[in-house]
RNA sequence: CGCGGGGUGGAGCAGCCUGGUAGCUCGUUGGGCUCAUAACCCAAAGGUCGUCGGUUCAAAUCCGGCCCCCGCAACCA
């Protein structure tokens, strides 16, 4: 049995979720979905960044504690995905106690090993933002944003991630795998061929409190890189007593695949594996980026550029599976799409409503009108019936492998590639007309037209799991499973079906 | 000469790595059907594949120049 381990970016829990997490854990959730439908052991991790400076500032505004503070934001992350239909394994917080312990170790054992050095730093310090700034970020003399800024000096900590450029550069060039899609690994490896800085890794306590103790200066706190990226691994185990197999299995052996944002490419596929390879653990087996979901003239959407739309209001309209499709079938994984309710209007009616909706209900309606509702039994052979046999059993091949190839929109295409299929059969073979004449046959075209629902509800169920389910009811649920797509005539003659309300009715576009 | 990505019929995309009748979804037009959610089926129109040049028997596809758009440029999640 193959492993399929997922994770999510650790949200920054300084505000409620928003598209862009959302598109994030939802393609993550599909995914995994696919995967433990395959019949692959999967585990799926989400969770919560919860240090740093802003999360201090925000609690401190409200007059509450930094972890009051995340406690709440978790909260709203934690009902958002539920609203989404995300079904996580894990919702890591770097607040938890055993991960702060191994962020430690991990210091330590650095530290002692001479991979992390102090040193004095010298930057243009904004007391009013509380940010740093280069030499070269100042803009006549001020801060970008026309700040007064001011030369300090300051001991920190720094990572050795210098050390390791040339050995992520061969892993990075031995792996083509390692880093998808092949223009994000071209842009690193761009990246790379500059000289690597070593990496900051504390603040003073001074200016920021929230955040890991540095083992070996209790003045200074760790936030971030050893922080939040460590919880990929700890969340399996790593350098915890009593979880040693565990962390072997999911992160030795099946190795992680990590799911991020292409704005967060450098720290995942530079700082994170320099940091793996200075403590001698495994790299992921993956970093795939995905792109933006920007507005109608491929920008990001802001209230300012009069987006007033929030596509995960569109729920509302759409629902939950409508939304979750639109974003799987018409982003192509990787890429930056756009999105306007025209779009997705378009796609939900003409895929689910039109397509999919329409043959469960004529078909659906076929059966009940001449057969009482109930499953009939196959009659008379027919070329055309074997032919969408044959088409059906050939999907569930190339689902799979579009999901592997981690294109899941290939995957819906190849979907409503059958259902385009099945209404074309049905118009061909007109039931409603030949069960006048000929009632066996009828009952072989209405025997393929069901069959094709039964695939379709199974392979569609890990995008919209709601309405796959109610599809499922409304043929007298069959086997839910991987196993029960590799023969035909799945379904049992004699089970009461029902076509009820349309599945996913039409919608009319809002003015 | 900072790095990377992109420019394909009205819209959104695929194809480019591994050259050889330009494909998909939507929209438009005409027709069919009437079981179905004004849904379904068939057919048609519409592209000199950003631009100039090169390689080749043959280029959207390989190479080079140019124009335009976007993202990144590190201690910031």
């Amino acid at each position: 049995m193959s492993r399929f381990y997922l994770t999510t970016p650790l949200y920054y829990v300084n505000d409620k979720p928003h598209l862009g997490t959302a598109y994030c854990t939802i393609v993550a959730d599909v995914l995994s979905r696919y995967h433990r439908l395959f019949g692959d052991e999967t585990l799926l991790l989400t969770g919560a960044d919860e240090h740093g400076q802003k999360i201090q500032e925000t609690a401190a505004k409200r007059g509450i504690t930094p972890l009051e503070q995340c406690d709440e934001v978790v909260e709203l992350f934690k009902s958002a995905w539920k609203e989404l239909n995300i079904q996580y394994d894990i919702f890591f917080r770097t607040t938890a106690d055993f991960h702060k312990q191994v962020v430690q170790k991990c210091l330590q054992e650095l530290f002692e090993r001479g991979e992390i050095y102090s040193s004095e730093y010298e930057g243009w310090y904004s007391v009013s933002e509380e940010i740093f700034y280069m030499e070269k970020d100042l803009v006549e003399g001020k801060s970008p944003t026309g700040r007064d800024v001011v030369k300090i000096r300051e001991k920190n900590y720094f990572f050795k991630m210098s050390k390791y450029q040339q050995a992520l550069i061969d892993h990075i060039e031995k792996h083509p795998d390692f880093i998808w899609p092949e223009s994000r690994r071209n842009e690193v490896l761009g990246f790379l061929r500059q000289p690597l800085n070593d990496l900051c890794i504390s603040r003073p306590k001074a200016r920021l409190s929230w955040g890991v103790e540095l083992p070996f200066d209790k003045d200074y706190v760790t936030y971030v890189w050893f922080d939040a990226l460590l919880n990929y691994a700890t969340g399996v185990g790593l350098k915890q007593p009593g979880r040693e197999d565990e962390f072997k299995k999911w992160w030795s052996d099946a190795g992680a695949i990590h799911l991020i944002g292409k704005d967060i490419i450098t720290t995942h596929a530079v700082y994170w594996p320099t940091m793996l390879l200075a403590l001698n653990i495994p790299l992921p087996k993956r970093i795939f980026a995905h792109g933006w979901i920007l507005n109608k003239e491929m920008e990001k959407m802001s209230k300012s550029k009069g987006d007033v739309v929030n596509p995960l209001d569109m729920k509302d309209y759409v629902g939950v599976d409508g939304l979750r499709y639109f974003l799987i079938r018409d982003v192509h994984l990787g890429n930056d799409a756009p999105f306007s309710l025209d779009l997705l209007f378009n796609r939900v009616n003409n895929d689910l409503a039109n397509n999919l909706g329409n043959l469960a209900s004529r078909t659906l309606n076929l059966v009940e009108k001449f057969f009482s509702g109930a499953i009939p039994e196959v009659g008379s052979p027919d070329s055309g019936a074997d032919h969408i046999r044959e088409h059906a059993l050939m999907t569930p091949q190339k689902v799979q492998s579009a999901i592997e190839k981690m294109a899941p929109s290939q995957a819906l295409e190849a979907i409503v590639e059958l259902l385009n299929e099945a209404n074309k059969y049905l118009e061909e073979r007109a039931p409603w007309k030949l069960a006048k004449t000929d009632l066996p046959a009828t009952a072989t075209v209405l025997r393929a037209a069901l069959e094709v629902l039964r695939f379709v509800s199974i392979l569609l169920h890990p995008v919209m799991p709601t309405k796959m389910k109610e599809l499922q009811v409304r043929l007298g649920s069959p086997e839910m499973s991987w196993k029960a797509l590799s023969q035909w005539e799945g379904l049992k003659t004699g089970t009461l079906v029902k076509k009820g309300e349309p599945l996913f009715p039409r919608l009319e576009l809002p003015k």
